[in-house]
DNA sequence: CGGCATCCGTTCTGATACTG
DNA sequence: CAGTATCAGAACGGATGCCG
């Protein structure tokens, strides 16, 4: 399973550059993410979490509260992503219609 | 349709850094990209070519000849493409399981 | 050689309802 | 709040056959 939600949330995981990775909670993330399902958004971080690239934390809390954040391996993704986003935002340029 | 085999054909247009990308013709691209249906890299090149990512160039043979090359957008996207891997190496690296 | 149309099984997605 | 279960529809992908 590819999933076309894997970069919106890595990205949502990312925020600005030089700034460590942000740290969110899953309604944090399904409020970020616009049109993400709960099941899709789920199953995608777990299958993030699976690649390693993303880390789940859990807090023994009532109500519950679980985390999410990049790993360092995620995190080496951060450069690569923002090309892609450069490339894409030349692309717009280029053919503006 | 985000399609599974863009990268590789990408990949495969692309060729060893520092050189100019190569052409390729179809039967080319479907010798060297294992397990792709025609259909498949069919249907994936002509989405590349809207993109603008592929041109297509079309000789009037018999028989028939067509090549596809990278546009400069699609050139520009090597340098992402190389880290990509280098990444996805330093992940096996990581996890040799 | 390069490409399109069609059928058909598999996979992916989204909405809904339910649990701890 | 965070997650699971289920089910129906959409999208995907492969095999096959036909065309210029």
């Amino acid at each position: 399973m590819e999933g076309r939600w894997k970069l919106v949330i890595i990205h949502n995981l990312s925020g600005p550059e030089g700034v460590k990775t942000p740290i969110k909670r899953f309604s944090e993330l399904e409020r970020a993410i616009p049109n993400v399902s709960q099941k899709m958004l789920i199953q995608q971080l777990r299958c993030l979490e699976r690649d390693g690239i993303v880390q789940r934390t859990i807090h023994p809390q009532v109500p519950p509260k679980v985390e999410y954040q990049l790993t360092s391996l995620g995190e080496a993704l951060r450069p690569m992503l923002r090309a892609l986003l450069d490339w894409a935002n030349l692309r717009k340029q280029q053919s503006p219609g």
